[in-house]
DNA sequence: CAGTATCCCATATGATACTG
DNA sequence: CAGTATCATATGGGATACTG
C-alpha cells in the first residue's frame, strides 16, 4: 500500500479502517521516538541535551523525528529569541495523555525481553 | 546504527539499554502486525482467514510478519496434519499478557486520529 | 546553538509466479 | 491450503560537511 503523500506525517489515509492501533504506532514507533518521548516524559529539554543523552543519533534523525512528532501534536517546539540561539522540546498535552501508555509499553518490554 | 544479524527478530543488542519501550514496539509494530494481533486477539484464527481478512497484505509479508512474531513468542502456530493443510494462529500467553496495551494503543489511536 | 544539505546504502515492502 | 522463490522498488536511516 503506497502512501499518498512525501512525508511520514499522520493522516486519513494512512490508516487501516478496523484500528487506531496502527496510527498510534505510527506516531510514537519511529527509530528515535522512543528514546526522545522517554526523555520528555521526563520533562522539557534542549536540542543538544537531547542530542547528547541519545547515544548513536545523527542530528538529521533527530530533527527528522521532532518534526514529525510536531507535526503530529505530541511535542511543543519552544524557540527563544536569543544569541546564540535556544530551542527547547516538551511534550505537548496530547503528547501527555501518552504518558500511561508509555509507561506500560516500557514495563511490558522490561519484564518480557530475554 | 546497523543490526548485528540478518533477521529482524529480537534481541538484546537490538534495544536501548535506557528502556522497554524500544523492545515493545519492535515487537508488535511491523506494517502488518497490528492488524494481525488484533485479529488474534479476539480468536484462534486460520492462514487464510487472516490473509482474506487483511486488506491489501501480500502472502509474502504475511508469513514474514507472523514468522517473526513467532519467533519473538508472540504467537503460535498449529499445524493440522490433514489433507488439505490447516494452519492456526493464536496469541501465545505472552502476546495474550500484550492485550490490555494493545487496547490502549488502539483507545488512544481512535481518540487522537485527525 | 541548532540546525540543513548531500550523498549513499541497507532494509522493508511490494508484485508476481510457482509448489508441497 | 498454506505457503516459497525471485525480482524490483520505496523508504528509512547513516556519514559527512556546511550554515544562519
Amino acid at each position: 500500500m503506497r502512501k499518498e503523500n512525501s512525508t511520514n506525517t499522520l493522516n486519513k489515509q494512512h490508516l487501516e479502517k478496523d484500528c487506531g492501533m496502527s496510527y498510534t504506532l505510527t506516531a510514537i514507533g519511529g527509530r528515535w521516538k522512543p528514546a526522545i518521548l522517554w526523555r520528555l516524559a521526563r520533562g522539557k529539554m534542549r536540542y543538544s541535551e537531547l542530542r547528547d543523552s541519545i547515544a548513536n543519533v545523527t542530528e538529521r534523525m533527530l530533527v527528522l523525528q521532532l518534526r514529525e512528532m510536531e507535526k503530529d501534536g505530541l511535542i511543543n517546539r519552544i524557540v527563544y529569541a536569543e544569541v546564540p540561539p535556544r530551542v527547547e522540546y516538551e511534550l505537548s498535552a496530547k503528547g501527555n495523555s501518552l504518558k500511561p501508555i508509555l509507561e506500560s509499553l516500557s514495563d511490558w518490554g522490561d519484564k518480557n525481553r530475554i
